[in-house]
DNA sequence: CTGTATCCCCGAAGATACTG
DNA sequence: CAGTATCTTCGGGGATACAG
């Protein structure tokens, strides 16, 4: 791992790298754990395939929203809030009439990536049986 | 990464990889891409936890329930199965009396330990803002 | 000890209508 | 165009009882 235990409290990510879990976890400790969040965020129905559409190339909102089929207006804007949030996309907009909202991945969105491949590498091998 | 593109369709991780995902992705395409299948999977309430508590070392059945504090018996039992099914936990019964069943982490699991440990990463470079 | 079977609840997500 | 507000629906997950 590139630098050691950083101050990761005794979160989930301790038991790949180091030395371990509670005897017993509590529910809201486990909770917190930011890699828990992370795969989570992941983990709900749109974030993932907006993530990677956002990988490609910048969209505007009703751009993602044509594209992705079958999301609710409510769940596009919510999802795009939990990763702006979260600064792995990134908001700009354009002051013009009608104003125009571009979405994008930040840095940190595209570093995101690295490990998103991994993952996928991980399914890959796996359909070897 | 390792060996391009596989025979994985039109699949999410393209986009991370390769040449990109279609113009406008169907629901259910989307629902079979085995990496949001992983992702998922993981992202449920309690997989992460036990993946990771197996990891320290093999678990009884009631040593897992008592450890994950809050677990209903059939969300335990249901999430065993799944990581089960998916070949990233094993199951051994022992033939005494009363049985008793212990779980482990495969081959299979272990690996998949790899690319969690990169997601734990980005989390933890996330941390510096 | 290691489960399965039922019933129930609540919050995530969809549908629809409206707005700057 | 890019959202917000409100209502409804649906299924993930909890509680409990029972079984091999």
């Amino acid at each position: 791992m590139s630098d050691g235990n950083t101050d990761v409290p005794r979160h989930i990510v301790s038991a790949a790298l180091g030395p371990g879990l509670p005897a017993k976890v509590p529910a809201g400790e486990y909770e917190d754990c930011p890699v828990t969040q992370a795969v989570q965020m992941l983990g709900d129905k749109w974030t993932l395939l907006i993530v990677m559409m956002l990988a490609e190339r910048p969209h505007r909102y009703n751009e993602l929203r044509r594209r992705v089929e079958g999301i609710s207006q409510r769940m596009l804007t919510r999802t795009l809030r939990v990763l702006e949030e979260e600064r792995i996309v990134t908001r700009t907009v354009f002051p013009t009439v009608p104003p125009g909202v571009e979405y994008g991945l930040s840095e940190r969105g595209r570093e995101l990536l690295v490990p998103l491949a991994g993952l996928a590498d991980w399914v890959i091998r796996g359909r070897a049986a």
